[in-house]
DNA sequence: ACGGTAGGGGCACCGGGTGCCACGGGCAAC
DNA sequence: GTTGCCCGTGGCACCCGGTGCCCCTACCGT
């Protein structure tokens, strides 16, 4: 439900659903990328994660969830960077920072993000699941490209332009994960820049 | 597997496989609009469609895909419009027009239409479901591109076009069907125009 | 009359997902 | 300490989507 914060009174207070939680997504990852989403059991993961197979849905959700960490609150810093951008810098540079910065991870973390985004741009079950989660990051900046301007967000342009930059970050992702690209970073401005620019020299 | 035509030899031949299996489509289509797709199990659809849950499955595959009808058969039309197109119309001109021309529906299918597309873009699971189906188009639409830009297919300036241009009309779709816009090759052409000028207005 | 074949139905089974109840440990109030 | 509560957990039964297997039956050509 909530995003549960260790720094909570200094010590960290080891919280047992999130320690649970975390063994069972970390048991997940590793089976998952190891034989396959299909090829794995709920019941295998539960017993690697040393729990039960009810506790597996109760704390993460579902099978494909398992994957996914705390999207929400991604998404949340999604709209937190694009409330706090300002008036001045265009829509579609705002909505370009605002994707850097979400996606800005810590060095350490990129092997985790490799694995996760490798199963959910291959699996096709997670490809399909990914749609549904993709939906709330639509609707954030589609929220904002309406506010900036004057629109409704369920008019044609916001949604237009939430989809068209998911689609692009979700190339720029698979083009990092190819190796086909220095940075992260570096692929979700190339891939901005070629949609900002329209496709030069393809109309 | 493969897209009978009733036109063999003048007389509709009435094969019984595809006469079963338009009759599955026609049940699920109608109790998924009544009840939410959720809500409507297959046996519910089979006894509709004076037949059995074993026999659904088998032709049409799954619960979703009951939805899609003939989707293999609207893909290859789009691959074929895209070979035909010359070479002197711009990449993303071509793509627009293949589009355009392959969801030149005939007014009397526009409900069907409107039904199947509400259900895909409103039920979460069809949502879902759709991506696997979209990525067939995407394939489609970034060969095209990358033949025409010499490059390869999984490179990301093909890619890029293959999923904005899918965004750009799945949205396109939205605005037809909430009727904020007259038709939707109109809607279609409204959606690719903002695509090829970059968001006029917000960079 | 014969065998082959294809569409269909029945059955058993698997796996994801959910509702319900029961257990056990920590923790406060008495 | 004892009581009572809450919460994380586990076990169980059940539903439903999906699949493999076998059998039936109608239609086909010979």
């Amino acid at each position: 439900m909530s995003v549960l914060r260790e720094s909570d009174r200094g010590v960290p207070r080891e919280d047992p659903r999130e320690d649970t939680r975390a063994r069972i997504e970390q048991a997940a990852l590793e089976l998952f990328t190891a034989a396959g989403f299909e090829q794995v059991t709920i019941e295998e993961i539960a017993a690697a994660a040393g729990t039960s197979r009810r506790t597996f849905f109760r704390t993460v959700g579902g099978k494909a969830d398992a994957v996914w960490g705390d999207f929400d609150g991604h998404v949340d810093r999604l709209a937190t960077l694009l409330d706090r951008s300002g008036e001045d810098v265009p829509v579609l540079t705002a909505v370009l920072a605002a994707y850097v910065e979400a996606n800005d991870y810590a060095p350490g973390d990129l092997p985790v993000l490799r694995q996760r985004m490798r199963l959910i741009l291959t699996e096709p079950a997670l490809q399909a699941h990914s749609q549904l989660r993709y939906a709330d990051v639509d609707r954030v900046v589609a929220g904002y490209v309406a506010r900036r301007c004057g629109q409704s967000p369920t008019s044609l342009v916001p949604r237009l332009v939430a989809t068209a930059t998911r689609a692009a970050a979700t190339t720029a992702f698979e083009a990092w994960l190819s190796g086909d690209v220095p940075s992260l970073a570096e692929a979700l401005r190339t891939a901005f820049g070629q949609l900002a620019e329209g496709f030069p020299g393809l109309r």
